[in-house]
RNA sequence: GGGCGCAUAGCUCAGCUGGGAGAGCACAUGCCUUACAAGCAUGGGGUCACAGGUUCGAGCCCUGUUGCGCCCACCA
């Protein structure tokens, strides 16, 4: 062959041509095809503010492996790329940015301006991360690529919020929200992490307004946040508390405000918890807005949304929540009114964006409403439409949707989608509608403002698997591609994004976004810590990619970590798998350099098998058979691990150890038809192995097909899916006895330190059959095994080490190479570990339970094992004794 | 308070529906053998956390225990 591949793997020197060479190609792109099946991923889209990640690394791989796997096997495989625009994250990484170079405040540049700002950044940053994709070889279609904020992310965002609002499965109501003061706006349920805190319980006597002075009588609550006392709108006890039953109905006071409050007698106080009293707060703890609803309490707010006291705090107005807090704890103290304190954990929420103690608070807020979309989500998961893969996240899946409460989609921010909410500036009207109305339908007047407020990014990320795709028109896409077949994301973010995705999906389109969910776990440091910025233990992917490959790091990335479950990024997996690469491309490099100038002729499985094949041709196509037909099962069930393990060992241990070893006699031999034959064999092989390994490491593995003058890139090519070739019994058959000969004659010589330049022969004791076997197999041994000469006796010479190999005894005349007391140990533990074999198989074939009930494959295949036991250790306690009396002598 | 995961070779981890444990790295020994020293060959090393149970048979299924980790939770 003309073209030589160069002497070192350098995958810098082809990955980004052969990736270029893919994209101008349109190899990616997927087209509607009515005599494919489609197959369709949509990319969960990375943040527009983030970099690449180890996280996005794997979870990128996996998609990728998937969608290069289905492309090959024929499907019209569609994966579909996009980002997202990340409402709060993006927001205050553009203020900062705007803080920081022009020193202005959102709020002094304000909102036009600031969306073109935040409009620039994402032009830089959004291209910035899908440049880091193409480099870790993602095969996405680009010519499809979306952008939650585009306009046909918008026009589905418009149509899905309008339908709800039109079904009154979204309200507008004042409802209790998670507050976060730093971002300055709401956050959903799911976006508020929580946190033990070491904190602790104040205990407080609310005198009794009757007696005042009394310090006998009240009520003594405790409470985490004194500075919520303000707004006390009630003290609760159990109405069958008999410590409490006498003041129900009677009022207390706040202590120092002297403000009246009633106690009442409500199902929510455990009289096990505190005092069996509490203080109602309604406008800032959500159990307490409840109570306070069935008891109709005023809704006071004490805190505002800067998290500073408001006026109802008399003289802490203005002072920041936790600086009041101690103030206003100091003053209760001198005043007596601190009964005990307590030191306790806290559970606090913070928020996820900026880690911020989230303030609870009563404000009028845009909702949907839960439970009626939440049902069918439940449904599909129970009937199985929608599937986990590993099964056990739909626990995780099931749990968070059963205790779903309603969703708050305001947000205080400008960089997202607006609420397509319009007052009417004259009569106060409300109208929700999918354009901007003329007038207001109430009292026709033009004066419309759309409300200030955005949507949750997760409003529109909810949408994404069929916004994509054009929903809400009905576009061919959606025909075609939708409902997708999988969506791959971490487990951490299934509440987030998979059950909105769900549930948006069956309200709007009727099915599931996605029959599979397949989940991954973190990417974590070599100590097994999180990745993070603060502990700046990350590891860039790229950088990786710049001194391994993007091959090598997606080979480890895949190789050794069980569905779902965290692994451990270190150098020295990358490393391993950069020797694999290493590996394969210097089989490819002798397998190339061998074929011939002229070529050779293409030939079809079935023609090949009529060729004058040598054992271990039969055997390798075979074994590759074999494996291809188990990887494709472990694709089809997500078990990509397990799939690059089988490849793996196909590659390595079958085809470099021992198939090219194998040839080489004949490669180097004078039989013209057998060289030929070889390297049809050598080329067809390598031919599925590539195939085979593409999805995994693509970079490679085209950049050798390119030297392989095929008529087709690798990446269009097909999937190894199997033929017709024998079973090749009894071939297999010799060159496994081969195999195993050759390693026990190699165990010897090891074992007596012979260096492979000693000239030794061989003998062995073989049975007709085995002997035939051996026989037509002479060459390999001879060659692989180091010996000159092999001969057939009944016994071999008294100073040979031995060995049983499948039943053929191997004597090896090492003479002076003997240290006969080390040769008798060694034969004495080989004897000690049959025996113990032998023990174990006869106990369970003696086991009448065994022989009874246990499938006849496997009792015979015990029976064989106990045979070839004790017929090695018969042969081989022979040779013992033989050497013990020698040694007597 | 509820749920989940993990415990297998010195280290990091595989092990599909139960039929006597594997890989990578590390270690030891011998090799520059014309694809590969980013390599080759060979070897040592495991009561599969503990205790019960089911089964002819358990790393795998059931129950309990211990240790580590994660998630959820309205937090007097």
């Amino acid at each position: 062959m003309a073209r030589e591949l160069a002497k070192n793997y350098d995958p810098k020197s082809f990955e980004k041509k052969i990736y270029e060479a893919w994209e101008a190609d349109g190899d990616f792109h997927a087209e509607i095809d009515e005599n494919k099946r489609p197959f369709t991923i949509v990319m969960p889209p990375p943040n527009i503010t983030g970099q690449l990640h180890m996280g996005h690394a794997l979870d990128q791989t996996l998609q990728d492996v998937l969608t290069r796997f289905k492309r090959l096997q024929g499907f019209s495989a569609l994966w579909l790329p996009g980002t997202d625009h990340a409402s709060i994250a993006t927001e205050v990484k553009v203020a900062d940015d705007i803080l920081k170079t022009e020193g202005k405040t959102k709020d002094e540049i304000g909102r036009d301006e600031f969306l073109k700002r935040a409009w620039k950044w994402k032009e830089i940053y959004g291209g910035k991360i899908t440049e880091q994709q193409r480099r870790l070889g993602d095969s996405c279609d680009w010519e499809r690529e979306r952008f939650t904020m585009d306009e046909g992310c918008n026009e589905a965002v418009v149509e899905f919020f309008v339908t709800l609002y039109e079904q009154g499965l979204i309200y507008k109501g004042s409802r209790l929200i998670n507050w976060c003061p730093d971002c300055g706006t709401t956050l959903s349920d799911a976006e508020v992490e929580h946190e033990d805190l070491n904190g602790q319980y104040w205990y407080f006597r609310y005198p009794d307004a009757e007696d005042p002075e009394n310090p006998e009588k009240g009520i003594t609550v405790a409470t985490s946040r004194p500075e919520t006392m303000f707004a006390d709108a009630a003290i609760a006890v159990r109405g069958d508390d008999p410590r409490y039953v006498g003041m129900i109905g009677k009022k207390v006071l706040i202590p120092l405000v002297n403000r009246e409050i009633p106690v009442i007698a409500d199902s929510y106080p455990d009289p096990e918890k505190g005092t069996g009293a509490v203080k109602i707060t309604p406008a800032h703890d959500p159990n307490d807005f409840e109570v306070g609803e069935r008891h109709g309490l005023p809704q006071l707010v004490c805190i505002d949304f800067d998290a500073k006291m408001t006026d109802v705090s008399g003289k802490y107005e203005g002072q920041d929540r936790f600086a009041c807090r101690k103030n206003w704890v100091a003053d209760l103290d001198a005043g007596g009114f601190l009964v005990k304190t307590e030191n306790v954990v806290i559970p606090t929420g913070k928020c996820y964006r900026c880690g911020t103690i989230v303030e609870p608070m009563i404000s009028e807020q845009w909702f949907v409403k839960m439970e009626e979309l939440a049902k069918p989500a439940i449904e599909a998961a129970k009937k199985k439409d929608l599937k986990h893969v590993p099964d056990r996240f739909e626990k995780t899946y099931l749990h968070w949707l059963e205790e779903i409460r309603d969703w708050c989609i305001s947000r205080q921010l400008w960089w997202g989608h607006r609420i397509p909410a319009y007052y009417c500036d004259d009569c106060g009207e409300l109208i929700v509608s999918r354009e901007k109305p003329d007038s207001c339908p109430k009292c026709g007047g033009k004066n419309l403002t759309q409300d200030e407020d955005v949507l949750d990014t997760w409003f529109s990320s909810a949408l994404w698997p069929f916004s994509t795709l054009g929903w809400p028109e009905k576009s061919p896409d959606m025909d075609y591609f939708y409902p997708t077949n999988v969506l791959v994301t971490g487990y951490d973010i299934i509440f987030f994004w998979v059950v909105r995705m769900v549930f948006s999906a069956l309200k709007m389109t009727g099915s599931v976004p996605f029959e599979h969910v397949f989940v991954h776990g973190l990417v974590r440091d070599s100590e097994g810590r999180k990745m993070s910025k603060s502990l700046g233990n990350g590891v860039d992917p790229l950088e990786v990619i710049d001194q391994y490959g993007a091959d090598a790091l997606r080979f480890m990335l895949l190789n050794g970590s069980a569905a779902g479950n965290d692994m451990r990024f270190t150098t020295d997996k990358v490393e391993s798998a950069r020797n694999f690469a290493n590996k394969l491309w210097n089989a490819s490099r002798f397998v190339l350099m061998s074929v011939p100038e002229s070529g050779l002729p293409l030939l079809g499985k079935e023609e090949m098998a009529k060729l004058n094949l040598a054992d271990e041709d039969k055997w390798i196509l075979h074994r590759t058979e074999i494996v291809a037909a188990e990887v494709t099962n472990n694709l089809e069930s997500f078990e990509l691990s397990v799939a690059t393990q089988k490849i793996f060992d196909l590659i390595k241990d079958d085809y470099c150890d021992w198939y090219i070893e194998l040839v080489k006699s004949r490669l180097y031999g004078e039989d013209e038809e057998q060289k030929e034959i070889c390297l049809i064999v050598l080329v067809d092989v390598l031919s599925d192995l590539l195939r085979l390994l593409h999805p995994f490491m693509p970079f490679i593995t085209e950049e050798i097909w390119s030297y392989l003058n095929k008529p087709n890139k690798l990446i269009v090519d097909a999937w190894p899916e199997g033929s017709d070739l024998p079973d090749f019994k009894e071939e297999n058959e010799r060159i496994e006895l081969v195999k195993s000969v050759i390693r026990a004659i190699r165990n010897i010589k090891a074992e007596a330190e012979a260096p492979p330049s000693k000239k030794l022969t061989a003998v062995f004791k073989a049975d007709a059959k085995k002997k035939a076997m051996l026989e037509a197999e002479l060459i390999h041994i001879e060659k692989l095994a180091n010996i000159t000469s092999v001969a057939f006796a009944d016994v071999g010479s008294e100073d040979s080490m031995t060995a049983v190999a499948s039943g053929v005894e191997i004597f090896i005349p090492a003479g002076d190479l003997i240290d006969f007391e080390a040769e008798k140990e060694r034969l004495s533990k080989e004897i000690e570990g049959h025996r113990q074999n032998i023990k174990r198989l006869s106990g369970k074939l003696n086991n009448e339970g065994f022989v009874a009930k246990a499938p006849e494959a496997v009792v015979l295949s015990e029976r064989a094992k106990l045979a070839a036991a004790e017929d090695s250790c018969e042969k081989l306690s022979q040779r013992l004794r033989a050497l013990e009396e020698r040694l007597a002598k």
